[in-house]
DNA sequence: TTGAGAACAACTCAATCTGAGAACAACTTA
DNA sequence: TAAGTTGTTCTCAGATTGAGTTGTTCTCAA
């Protein structure tokens, strides 16, 4: 039966009643690690677990909206600066059980954010606070959001592959060192700094020259680095392939 | 307030009705060409145009079993033949107009099924058809439905690419030759024959010999093909890119 | 002021991978 | 039996990659 003829003649409440909410990973880079948006749930269910930030989304506003209406509450973001937040929709969960009030299906996004301020308290009041994601196990997470968070990283990870997001993580201008500091820090593990160099700038259109450069060299040494700011490209090609792990070796 | 006072005191009616759908973009080969299954629409909105299978999601089943349930109640499938479809969520769809009626959002989910016999007719005996998506334009498309099979379409190709999904539309034992048919079907050019056998059989866990060889030869003549069932990789290391495109080459 | 160390950028080189084509045997149909 | 087709393997030049080296500019501390 399709949900058209269904419709037909439709009352809403004759269904059963089914939320959907926003939820969001949003991830930024703090002291070269991986960081997390989470909120301390204040109040049943799961009071004092950690918890994405989200929330119903709105009768008038489109899912992204909703995701994006809900990262400016938690970061206390807006104009230019949540605009360079890169935000794409990462997918929904829906098993029957995951809240134990009702039906909800949350429709997670995930956002790659530059360093940003500590978040604000929301209306709601609950602890927000970037965490390391290294910092978290799965039992201290609200409903299904372990999982959510899991696919998050490996979504992120992946995305750093094939598109320049990795851009997002930093300021409008940046240096190739900076560039494969996320990467690095993402993937979580060192990469060749000369062959990483080569490569960039072997892209077309992942990153453009500013002319510009740095105004002193690395804190312990060296000269100063050129800037860039991200090109025009949507996709690498050819793309920065991670190194094989030991699980695709077989 | 403990966690089952909470419970007790919660309305779910408090909350804005959202329905939630679940559809489908079932993709088969069939004579060389890349089919889509559809449902012509009997009743208005939209009457006469084609949709994608789908309905609402059951209170008590996950998004991907009614989406699955969506697609067998479509194709006459059970048992063994609809375990071997391939199916992954490919996002949800939640403008709020996109539904006249009310707040609908869709859950799509996209398939990969091997050649299937005609679809059947429904419950609700709308004309359910394998349409070939060079036939599609959106103006007759219901809904957002163009915009989610290109989505779809987009997904599928991007999956060829770095998992061995290929083999989802092939039967269990299939040539090298039939693998590349798909390649070049879903990514619309042809192939180099030579290049394709070596990368196929270079990369780990894509496909294993069976040892066995096809009964004839191709129909116009060469010799008979060696058999191949897929193999246990769920990811492509080296990835089989797709030749870069003009858009690419910037 | 200077020496030591650090870091950016460019280069080298061997190993590997890719694209394009050719070879060849096993099969088909006419 | 001849002619054409196809699956598979091989060849080879060009591009890409991984790993290391070099040269230079800079910071810090003696």
């Amino acid at each position: 039966m399709n949900e058209q003829d269904f419709l037909a003649g439709y009352d809403p409440r004759d269904y059963p009643a089914v939320a959907v909410t926003v939820d969001v990973v949003a991830l930024t880079i703090r002291d070269g690690a991986l960081h997390l948006l989470l909120i301390r749930r204040g109040a049943p269910p799961y009071a004092g677990h950690w918890a994405l930030p989200g929330g119903f989304v709105q009768p008038d506003e489109d899912l992204a909206t909703g995701a994006r209406r809900e990262l400016a509450e938690e970061t206390g973001l807006g104009g230019e600066r949540l605009r360079r937040v890169h935000l794409e929709q990462l997918g929904s969960y829906g098993a029957p059980d995951r809240d134990p009030r009702m039906r909800v299906v949350s429709v997670a996004h995930l956002a790659f954010a530059p360093d940003l301020p500590e978040p604000v308290a929301d209306t709601d009041a609950d602890e927000a606070i970037w965490l390391p994601v290294t910092a978290l196990t799965s039992r201290q997470l609200a409903f299904d959001h372990g999982r959510i968070i899991d696919d998050g990283l490996e979504r992120a990870r992946s995305k750093l592959e094939y598109t320049p997001l990795a851009t997002r993580f930093l300021a409008p201008e940046f240096t190739i060192t900076e560039l494969r500091e996320v990467y690095e820090t993402v993937w979580g593990h060192p990469l060749h700094a000369g062959n990483f160099h080569r490569k960039v700038l072997s892209v077309p259109g992942f990153v453009e020259s500013t002319g510009g450069s740095t105004e002193r060299g690395g804190a312990r040494g060296g000269p100063r680095a050129k800037l860039y700011r991200a090109g025009d490209a949507r996709l690498l090609h050819p793309a920065l392939l991670r190194p094989a792990r030991e699980e695709t070796v077989r």
